[in-house]
DNA sequence: CTGTTAGCGCCTTCAG
DNA sequence: CTGAAGGCGCTAACAG
């Protein structure tokens, strides 16, 4: 707990002395490196970062909005967001929400009160919920939908979504489930998107009853494979929005006594580990999780750094994965 | 970005005046009061906490040391440690040490330049592996183990072990073979003792080669079920010391032909949410999670704050659960 | 109840 | 190359 002044009196320089040797060295004469250096070692310095910073106008660290850490795909785009900020010497603080706007608010002060640069949201927009974008706090998108307001970077996912009908029509299906998230989120909507426009141009018209609302928990997949399996015209696949409610669904399908994929084809969306770890292994759309976090990151580091914004859209590139819950209709 | 200064002028009282409507309205007379509030108001003032936290001489976050977010069960204690700070007005600085002890060391430095102000560490403490409790760090290990040279919270990881396998000797197993962690994993080493003291009272001698070391991932675990399916004489049962590692088996011994748990059972551990909804559903353990990740920043505080601790080593109870992964043998 | 004053630890001119 | 001095925004004595 000793501080720069004591560093000066063992060292017998000045304090202005001490704070080049540490931040200018190349200022300083060798003789006077040494005298201070082995004070520092001596009476065990550190310097004190908060009143550094204090000065800087600057915390050095961004909050992560999350609506659930306990997502594994959210986990996976933190650690890319957490491997950038380090490389940058930046802090990350967490800031799972759990889903509560009141919460986001609360978060959103770090930034109001000083001891946050920025905030990276990783809970896609919606237009009237509140916590809009305000001018002088830097926020930046990822992982999040078209139409985001302020800087984003996301992947196509009308166009992933699209891919996997696509290929699900290919594979000889004609009835496709959707097992969607809430009606009103952002990827819903966006992947909806995509699915209605795969059945469009495959002439396969769009028959809302197989649209089932869930909430990306694997629970709410498992509620969905009952309504698919009371259905008296059942699909023959179900196109689900993300990995877990495949999962929880797949499980529910199997105590129903339909098989998978014999029965029923499903595919997933994020390519979490476990979807190569369910049985079947799933078809799904891998997200550059970690790179979402890495550039979402970087993104707001300019923003911070008030730096103009080459691009304020970043769509990355996802990948189809074709694995067994997917084989061809016989 | 306005100052406490900025208020004091726009309301026409001093600075300490506006500081105290801030911390101690009681003492501050209802007109002054009125004429602060609104001139905070009109200036959108905000206090400025690096400064104030700057004299506090506290930084109000704590940084959490975790092996890899990913992994589901850290992830759950973390959003406990999180729920507990937020509700203190801590801060939480996620430190994804991807198990290295260089970026640990990173972290600790936050403590030591005061951007926070104590440590939760969720890797469990291994004798010779550096990054040794400092006596000015406050740090508090939570989900670890026995053995623990500094505060911590943990379940009894040989009790539970031990009742998992007398469970499974209960089931008429005699052959159990165990999937643990790294050789000197604590955790793997607490385990393992359970394991082998419920053989012990059974009177079933401990057999080396049933040991298979994974590293606690799904892969891992899938590389351990084609050891145990090449063994010339295989085990009925295995106990998995982790869910992950059960569901990376479960697969890998399916492919090879082995049905579960008509052929073989297995059991996990920890109880993340994956392991109701695998194939076969997991018999586990569940560790209370958020609980642990509550209760050790809660230790943590008092530490930082310098209250005397009741007991420097809290015990959690854990919860055995029986799922279908582990029928009783015909 | 209110205002004045003195720092918290550090960095950065500005003279020497 | 070095030292003295001022100030970042805020709080906490201390007088009035």
């Amino acid at each position: 707990m000793s501080n720069i002044r004591e560093v000066s009196r063992v060292a017998g320089v000045s304090i202005a002395t001490v704070s080049r040797a540490l931040s200018h060295p190349e200022k300083v004469s060798k003789e006077a490196l040494a005298k201070v250096n082995a004070a520092i070692e001596k009476v065990k310095y550190r310097p004190n970062m908060m009143a550094r910073n204090f000065r800087a106008v600057r915390a050095y660290s961004i909050v992560v909005l999350v609506p659930n850490i306990s997502n594994l795909f959210f986990a996976t785009v933190i650690r890319g967001i957490e491997d950038a900020a380090q490389q940058k010497g930046y802090s990350v603080l967490l800031g799972d929400t759990r889903d509560s706007i009141a919460r986001e608010r609360d978060y959103t002060k770090l930034v109001e009160t000083r001891q946050a640069d920025g905030i990276l949201q990783l809970r896609p927009h919606v237009p009237g919920e509140s916590l809009e974008p305000e001018a002088d706090i830097p926020m930046v998108s990822t992982c999040g939908c078209e139409d985001t307001p302020y800087p984003s970077v996301r992947i196509d996912n009308a166009g992933a979504a699209g891919e996997i009908v696509q290929y699900l029509i290919g594979q000889g299906h004609r009835r496709i489930g959707v097992l969607a998230g809430l009606r009103d989120n952002p990827h819903s909507r966006d992947r909806l998107r995509g699915y209605r426009e795969a059945l469009h141009k495959a002439d396969i018209p769009y028959d809302p009853d197989l649209l089932v609302n869930g909430d990306f928990t694997m629970g709410s997949g498992l509620m969905a494979a009952s309504h698919f399996a009371r259905m008296k015209n059942r699909p023959t696949a179900i196109f689900s929005m993300n990995d877990e409610m495949a999962i929880g669904c797949i499980q529910g399908l199997k105590s129903a006594g339909i098989r998978v994929p014999e029965d029923m084809s499903i595919t997933g969306f994020d390519d979490i580990e476990f979807a190569r770890y369910s049985d079947p292994p799933l078809t799904t759309v891998a997200q550059p999780a970690e790179e979402l976090g890495r550039i979402g990151f970087n993104t707001l580091l300019e923003l911070i750094e008030g730096q103009e914004l080459q691009q304020t859209e970043t769509v990355l590139p996802y990948e189809f994965i074709v694995r067994k819950s997917t084989p061809a209709l016989s």
